[in-house]
DNA sequence: AAATGCAAACCGACCAGACGGTATAGATGC
DNA sequence: GCATCTATACCGTCTGGTCGGTTTGCATTT
C-alpha cells in the first residue's frame, strides 16, 4: 500500500501518462529555479499542477520523492555510462577517455537535477549510497584495468572537479579553458606513462 | 548600529571573550555532529549555551550566521594559503605543488565546516560568492605563471575533485591509492611538460 | 570610592508562518 | 461498484524571528 506501483516505475508510459515522471520533472524544475533548499512539497505542488493530495499519493513522503528524483538521475547516468562504455569497446576507443566525455557532457545537461541531489545528500548522506555504488562499479574496473592506473584515477577525479565545483557555482573556468583542459585529459590517459 | 562591533571582530581576545565565535564554534559543532540540515538556530542555542536572544544578538539572522561561518572559514583558508605560498616563495618550492598539499590538508582538517558551507551554499548560492572570489584571487595567477598551465589547472580540478568528492561523501578511494595520487600529481606540474 | 547613568550584551517567552503529513471526499476508468 | 487515482481541507510541529525586560561593564559625577 505504501508503494502501490512499487519504488521503480514497471510501467514506463503505457497506459500511465506517467504521473510521477511529471511530478519529478517539476520537482526539478523547482530545484533548478530557486535552489535546491526550496524544495518544498508544496513548491512542487504548485509546479506540477497536481494537487497535493496527487504529488503524496505517488510519492508518500518527501524523502521518497528526493529518493525519486536521485533513482532516475541514476538511471539516466548507467544508462550513460553503459551506452557510451559498450560503443567504446566496439570501435576499440578508450574507456577512460569516454568515461570522461560522458562525465563533462552530463554536467551540462543534468546540472540542475545533480544540485538537488547534492542539496539532499547533505541532509541525508544515506540517500547518497546509490549514487557511490554505481560510480564504484563503473570506474573501478576500468581503473583497474587503464594501463597507468594513478593516471587514469586522476584524470577521473579532475573530471569530477570539474563538475562538482560546476555544482557549487565554484567553478571560474572560461569555456576555452575548459576545452584545453578536456583535450590535455584525454591526451594523458590515451599515451602510455612516459615514466 | 546594527554592527556595534562591526562585522571583523576588533579585539581578538582581549577583554571580550569573543562571543562571537563562541557560537560560531557551537554551530560548527551542531553541524559536523547532526549534519548540516540539522543546524537550527534553536540548536545552536542549545550547544552554545547562550540564549537565544543573545545569539540573534550576535548574529541578527540564520542566513548572518551561516555568513560569519563562511567567512571565519574562508579567512582560516586564506591564511593557510598565503602562509604556505609565502613560505613556498622563500624556499623557492613548486607554487602548484604547495597549493596542492594546502587543498588537501584543508580537506582533513576542516572537513565538518566545509560541509556546513557546502550545505549552506546548496539553499542560498549567493553565499558562496566570496568563496569562489578567495579562489579565483588565489589560483588564477599561480596557473597563469605555472610552467605549464594547463597541467597547473588540471592537477588543482583532481585535487578538488578528491576534496568534493570527500564532502559529499562519494570517494571510495583508500588511503593508500590517495597517496598515490598525490605523489603522482606533485610529480606532474614539477617536471615540466614532455610535449 | 561609592553612587549614578547609560548603553551594550544577554535572556527567554512568545508568535506567525511554513512545512510535512493525514483524512476524507470526489472523479475516472474498467 | 471497485480499484486507481486526484482534490481539498485541516492538523501538529518545527523554526526563524520579535520583543520587552534584565544584567553587566564602564565611564562620569560627587
Amino acid at each position: 500500500m505504501t508503494d502501490a506501483r512499487s519504488i521503480a516505475d514497471s510501467h514506463p508510459d503505457t497506459v500511465r501518462p506517467a504521473t510521477r515522471d511529471v511530478i519529478l520533472d517539476a520537482a526539478e524544475r523547482v530545484v533548478s529555479r530557486e535552489g535546491s533548499g526550496r524544495l518544498t512539497i508544496d513548491a512542487v505542488v504548485r509546479e506540477s499542477g497536481f494537487s497535493k493530495g496527487g504529488v503524496l499519493y505517488n510519492f508518500p513522503s518527501k524523502q521518497a520523492l528526493i529518493e525519486g528524483m536521485v533513482s532516475r538521475l541514476i538511471l539516466q547516468a548507467q544508462e550513460d555510462c553503459d551506452c557510451a562504455l559498450e560503443q567504446a569497446t566496439a570501435t576499440g576507443a578508450n574507456p577512460v577517455a569516454t568515461l570522461i566525455h560522458v562525465i563533462l557532457a552530463f554536467k551540462r545537461t543534468h546540472r540542475d537535477v545533480a544540485m538537488a541531489v547534492l542539496a539532499a545528500a547533505s541532509e541525508s548522506p544515506e540517500l547518497l549510497d546509490p549514487v557511490r555504488a554505481m560510480m564504484a562499479r563503473i570506474r573501478n574496473d576500468i581503473i583497474a584495468n587503464a594501463p597507468d592506473p594513478v593516471m587514469a584515477r586522476i584524470a577521473l577525479l579532475a573530471a569530477d572537479g570539474l563538475h562538482l565545483a560546476d555544482l557549487l557555482g565554484l567553478d571560474m573556468i572560461t569555456p576555452d579553458e575548459q576545452e584545453a583542459v578536456e583535450a590535455r585529459l584525454i591526451q594523458l590517459v590515451s599515451e602510455p606513462s612516459p615514466k
